[in-house]
DNA sequence: ATGAAAGCGCTAACAC
DNA sequence: GTGTTAGCGCTTTCAT
């Protein structure tokens, strides 16, 4: 194995030197940076991680918590891994991967083996039991996601609630006074969950704001639940002309359901959604994208960015809505 | 911080009795193991994970090498992860996630820098450039997929070509004389991604042993594909009865151009798949499910196993089909 | 602008 | 069955 003597030698400096060099920690002339450049290319030299970190306490690499079974569309969850295992890069960490169900174990492990210098959570939710843990971490947290008392804590997320207001808002624009909001399945507003309860806050507001009439209807992710949500919808408020629909799995069946009704879209009723870019490209879906890889390279920035003793709370994303094919003026 | 010091003091024993309880690389007696257990726990004490690295030369660390955009559903994708970093876990073990983009240079590092004890590298191709080097790398490997040469190299995949044979089996089990192969992208293909020629060669082989007639036809990612494929295959063969798809994102439109060329699932065609079981299930299709969990684990298995000098070679794993409900006799 | 040397916290000989 | 001690390869004072 080749170490920094060897490099030390073959430049003819002391391993300080070399290691200075590598740091940019003080000042080293042009010549002897570049004599040592050549060696560390030359003898094909790699810092030894472990070492370094038990002489420098950092580890250059960045613990990233993982939901297992995630309410979360997966592929906006692996948008999420790739943009922060990218971004570390950037800062020459590497990402260590954590899954969720070593829970607070997994963090007390992280930060009592200095497995991290710093740890990225995803998907934390409103009541979210590590979130006490993090708080008296010594390691820098950030949360994907924001909890109830988010007090002290760096979280990033989409703003849902923005999100939700920037959905009814659009309707309004165009002229739609009754609006249904398709949401999440019952058990996720019942489980507390952030982004849910958010957007239907969001939707109620703005809604208030431009006298608009709302209705919320928790929906089951699967066709029959798409179904019941636009029949019920339908039946109960005649003149609804406008449907935003927060929750992935079923935005396809309830264009379907729509059709199934006499409603055309978007000439009878306009619907926007809250989805991935991909879906919501694929329908051609007028919509708020989740901004996965934004969420994710934020994340890193924040943990990583020696921030100067400032508190940055809650970095709440401004969503962008995305005008397509289904949404039409009346 | 608590050190290993601190625990031997409150213990009343030396440091590398500790040391020792915790490896369990030499006897220790029963009452002194309880003692140090006890300290341990009361002190709250985790081994420095670099320190332990730089003495032991040993990582606890498996390196995982993500595709970025991979040709495999993502869905699919996470599970290889999620598996991965569940069972890393059974031997103790954390998993550093690497992106494909850095290609060789990742591996490299992680070596050079002792990064981890052992490579996961996943969608490894037919001619993918990293087979060179991972043949010459110190750490131990093991690639999911099997790339053209795969000599001195340790594998893991689902049998490819079993599946295609099993699905032709099934075929010609119920009678069916003439079908067709609904392949990947002509690119795929070309570009010599092993999964997919192997499916072709193992169904043409048992079409061959089975006197059945078939025809493989690559197929875009599409419905527009998905339509010309099966325009084609029925115009072409009049008798065909049976389909293999072997093309997740094309599935469903298959069966949606079946029924209107006035062709019946499964009266008319059978059609089996060789996909994502999620999606199977969803669609209540015929078909052989891709192992990821089971790929995921065995690949911990074979590169943290102390297997004794043998070389594994290729580990492929026996194809399951399930017969649900799109398939008949004739 | 550079060197020398003292650790970082642990493991694994080598002792007994 | 247990203790003593010499490193592991690097960073970072303290010198000059």
């Amino acid at each position: 194995m080749v170490g920094i003597a060897d490099v030390a030698r073959h430049a003819n400096v002391s391993a300080s030197t070399v290691s200075y060099v590598l740091s940019g920690k003080r000042p080293i002339s042009p010549e002897t940076q570049a004599r040592v450049h050549a060696s560390i290319k030359a003898l094909g030299y790699h810092p030894h991680a472990g070492a370094r970190a038990l002489a420098s306490k950092r580890t250059n690499v960045i613990a990233l918590v993982m939901p297992l079974r995630s309410g979360v569309h997966v592929p906006v969850l692996m948008q999420f891994v790739t943009a922060v295992a990218t971004q570390a890069r950037e800062y020459d960490h590497d990402v260590l991967l954590l899954t969720q169900d070593e829970g607070e174990r997994g963090l007390r492990r992280v930060e009592g083996s200095s497995l991290a210098d710093a740890i990225i959570v995803m998907d934390v939710e409103m009541k979210d039991p590590r979130v006490p843990l993090m708080r008296t971490l010594r390691t820098p947290c950030v949360l994907i996601g924001v909890p109830e008392d988010a007090d002290g804590l760096t979280c990033v997320d989409l703003d849902f609630a923005a999100a939700g207001a920037a959905c009814l808002d659009h309707l309004a624009d165009l002229g739609h006074r009754c609006v249904g909001l398709v949401g999440s399945p019952r058990a996720v507003y019942e489980r507390g969950t952030g982004f849910a309860t958010r957007v239907a806050d969001g939707v109620a507001r703005a809604a208030a704001r431009r006298s608009v009439a709302t209705t919320t209807y928790p929906c089951e992710p699967n066709r029959d639940g798409a179904r019941a949500a636009v029949r019920d919808l339908v039946e109960a408020h005649p003149d609804l002309s406008g449907l935003i629909v927060h929750n992935e799995s079923v935005v396809e069946s309830v264009l379907h359901a729509l059709r199934d009704h006499g409603r055309r879209v978007p000439q009878d009723v306009s619907v926007v959604a809250i989805c991935p870019d991909e879906l919501a490209e694929r329908l051609d879906l007028s919509g708020v994208a989740l901004p996965a890889e934004e969420v994710g390279r934020r994340a890193v920035d924040l943990v990583l960015r020696p921030c100067g003793g400032e508190d940055p709370g809650a970095t709440l994303l401004t969503p962008e809505l995305t005008p397509r094919a289904t949404t039409a003026g009346r």
